[in-house]
DNA sequence: TCTTGGATTGACACCGTTGTCCCGCGGCGT
DNA sequence: ACGCCGCGGGACAACGGTGTCAATCCAAGA
C-alpha cells in the first residue's frame, strides 16, 4: 500500500525505467506517444518521484535555502510568498533559515547549515545580502546564490534591486510640491541595505527643488518604532518657526513613531505636520492617518531572485542586465499641503473640523 | 574536493561504515572510546551526512512541513520562529507551504504537496488546524501532524492551545473594573479558530461582572482592518448615551480600525473610548495610543507543537495531557477609566490637555 | 579453563533514481 | 544496395547511507 515506484510505472506502461525517468525530467527525446502513455500511468498510480532518490543519484537536493535575519521575519514572510510561487512550479522546496547578521560566527553558522542540509542554492535577503564574508564563503563553497536588495551596487550578478533612491527623491519632491520647505528626515539603521540610498534620494530631491539641506532636521534612527519616536521628539521639540512641517522617515515603523509623537504633542497630521514612510508594510495602512509611503514590490523582487537562482541551477547563462524593479510612491492621508499661517491658528481650524466630523448625525 | 563520505570517515577511524552510522544516529551501543574516535574524525573531515542518502535508505526525509494560510503569513512568520528553534536541534528542516483554506481543493493540494516532498510530518496553523477534511486525509495517509490553536477542542491529540477564553474574560473584567458598563465587542472571522472562544470569553466576563449582553453593541467583523473600521462605525454612530465607552476587538488589526474611526470622529482614546485588541501583534504597540491587548505565546506554542510532532516521529508515546499555554492581558495606553460626564464635556477637557501637552516649552 | 550471553562491531543487500554506454532501427548520401 | 548518422530505448552501475543479521569480544559464572 506504500507509494508506487518508478518500476511500477515502467512495468504498467511497458517501457523501461529509464524512459519513465526521461519523461519525469522532460527530456525531449521521448516520442510524444510514449510520453503520453507514461504520463497516463503516472497519473493512474498517483506516482511521485522520491526526492531523496533523485537527490542522491543526481547529487542535488531540490532544496533552496531562504536566509533571513531574525529581526526581519515579517519582511521575510513577504519574500517567502514570492519565492514559493516561483519554486513550486520548478518543484523546488524552500527551507527557511533564521540568522543573526550581527553574530560574529555568522559565516560559520551558515556554512554549517548549508552543508548539513545540502541546499542547491540560497537566497539572501537584506541585511544578509550585504555580508561580504558570507558571500565570499558561498563563492568559495561554490554554492549558487541570488541576492535581494543589497546596498552595495557594484556587483549585480544574480542580484535584484529597487530604485529606492529615485523613489525617495520623488517622495521628497512630492512634499515640496505640497508647499513644504522644511522637510525633516529620519535615517534608518546603517546596517540595513537600503538606508544609504534612501537618504541619498532625500538629498537628491531637495537639490532638484533648489532647497538647502539643514542637518538640524535630520536625525539618525535605527528602524524601530521607538527610535522613530525618539527622532521625532528631537525634530519637533523646537520653536515653532524652526520646526519641520513634514517628516520623511526611512521606514514605516519609524514613521508610525513620528505619528505617535505628533499625536502626543497635539500636532494634527497632516494639517500641522505631514508624515511619510517607506516600505508600505501592512502597518502603513493600519495606523491613523494612513501613511503616505513608498511601496516596494517585495514579492515580485523575490520571485525574480528565485528565478535568477533557478536559472543558475539549471546551468542557464545569466542575462547580465541589472534587475531593477520599480518602487513607487503611494499616497494616503498622512501628507497634505503646507500652511503658511502660524501653526497655532491651524490647530484651531483642525479642531473645529474634528468636532464637526464627530457629530455627523447633528448636521 | 567534494564532501567527505561516511566511507572516508570509516577508513580514517579504522571502523566499519556501520559503526560510523551508529555514532551519527546516537545509537547507545557504541563504546565511548570508539564513539570519541569516530567523532574526532568526523570533525576533522568536516563530514556531514547526506540527507538524501539517509532519507532514501531510512525512508524518511528529515523534512517537516509548516502549512499556513496565505492570509496569515505574518502569524506564520512568528510560528516559524518557534518551530525552527526546536527543529534545528533535531536536525530537521522546515519547509513552508502556503495554502488557501477556502480553496475547494485544499485537501487534494495538500495531499499532492505532501506526497511530492515526502515530508515526515506537518504542523498545521490556524485556520488550517480546523479543516476536518484535511485532518482526515492526513490520518488516512498516515502522515503525522500536530496542530496549533484549533477552535475544536474535542480532540487534543498532538494539539497545542491557549486559554483564549479565559484571557478574553479577564480583559472584559478589566474594562468593567475601569468603570465601563457599555463594552462593545467585535467578533472576528468565524472561519478562524480562536474566534468563538474569544467571544465566549467576552460573554463570560460580562456575566462574571453581572452585566447584561447588549446585541446592539456587538458587531461581526472579518479580522481585517477595514472590517474593524466598519464595525466601529456601526457601534459608534449612535446617540451619545447609547454609545459604548469601550470596544474590545477580537484582534489587533480590527482594534486599529476602531482607533482610526475614533480619531476620525474626534473621540479621544482612552478618554472618550477605551479600545482593546487581541494577539499583541507588532502593530499593537506601534499604533497610537498603544493597544491594551492580549499577548499570545505564539513562539512557545509552536515550539511545543514542533516538539509534539518530533516526539511522534521518534515513536515516543504521547503524553495525553492537554497542552495549554497561557496568554495574558498586556496593559498599554488605549484603555482607561470610564467617565460618567457627558462625552461632550470630556472632549473639551481632553482638548485642553492636548493643547497644553503640545507646548511643553511654554510651561 | 571452558561456557554463556549480552555488548559491540561488521558484511552485505537494498532504498529509488539518474548517468553512462550501448543497441536497434529507419532515413539518407553515394 | 551499403554504411553512416541520428535518435529512441534498455541494461547496469553508481549515489551514500541504513536495516538485518551474523560474527566477534569480553566479563562473569560453572
Amino acid at each position: 500500500m506504500s507509494n508506487a515506484t518508478i518500476r511500477d510505472v515502467a512495468a504498467q506502461a511497458k517501457v523501461s525505467i529509464k524512459t519513465v525517468s526521461r519523461v519525469i525530467n522532460n527530456v525531449t527525446t521521448v516520442k510524444p506517444h510514449t510520453r503520453e502513455k507514461v504520463l497516463r500511468v503516472i497519473r493512474k498510480l498517483d506516482y511521485h518521484p522520491n526526492p531523496s532518490a533523485r537527490g542522491l543519484s543526481g547529487s542535488r537536493s531540490f532544496l533552496i535555502g531562504l536566509l533571513y535575519d531574525k529581526s526581519c521575519e515579517y519582511y521575510a514572510a513577504t519574500v517567502l510568498t514570492g519565492v514559493l510561487e516561483t519554486c513550486r512550479a520548478a518543484q523546488y522546496q524552500v527551507i527557511m533559515q533564521a540568522c543573526d547578521y550581527r553574530s560574529p560566527t555568522l559565516t560559520e553558522e551558515v556554512e554549517r547549515i548549508v552543508k548539513q542540509s545540502r541546499e542547491d542554492g540560497v537566497i539572501l535577503t537584506p541585511p544578509l545580502s550585504d555580508q561580504a564574508a558570507l558571500l565570499a564563503m558561498l563563492k568559495k563553497q561554490r554554492i549558487p546564490y541570488s541576492r535581494i536588495a543589497p546596498a552595495e551596487h557594484s556587483d549585480n550578478h544574480r542580484t535584484v534591486y529597487t530604485n529606492d533612491r529615485e523613489s525617495s527623491a520623488r517622495m521628497t519632491e512630492h512634499l515640496v510640491a505640497l508647499g513644504h520647505t522644511r522637510i525633516g528626515f529620519i535615517i534608518g539603521n546603517p546596517d540595513h541595505a537600503a538606508v544609504a540610498d534612501r537618504y541619498k534620494g532625500y538629498l537628491d530631491g531637495l537639490k532638484n527643488c533648489g532647497l538647502d539641506v539643514d542637518k538640524k532636521i535630520i536625525a539618525q534612527g535605527y528602524n524601530s518604532h521607538a527610535s522613530g519616536m525618539q527622532c521625532a521628539r528631537k525634530l519637533l521639540q523646537v520653536p515653532d518657526d524652526q520646526r519641520p512641517t513634514a517628516i520623511f522617515a526611512s521606514n514605516d515603523e519609524m514613521a508610525a513613531g513620528v505619528l505617535a509623537v505628533a499625536h502626543t504633542l497635539g500636532l494634527g497630521v497632516p494639517d500641522d505636520l505631514s508624515v511619510a514612510g517607506f516600505d508600505d508594510m501592512p502597518l502603513a495602512s493600519q495606523v491613523w492617518p494612513a501613511l503616505t509611503t513608498i511601496r516596494q514590490p517585495i514579492a515580485a523582487m523575490s520571485a525574480k531572485a528565485a528565478d535568477l537562482l533557478l536559472q543558475q541551477l539549471r546551468g542557464e547563462p545569466e542575462d547580465r542586465t541589472a534587475h531593477v524593479l520599480e518602487s513607487s510612491v503611494t499616497f494616503r492621508q498622512s501628507t497634505g499641503p503646507a500652511h503658511n499661517q502660524r501653526i497655532q491658528q491651524m490647530r484651531s481650524v483642525r479642531r473645529a473640523r474634528a468636532a464637526k466630523a464627530s457629530f455627523p448625525d447633528e448636521n
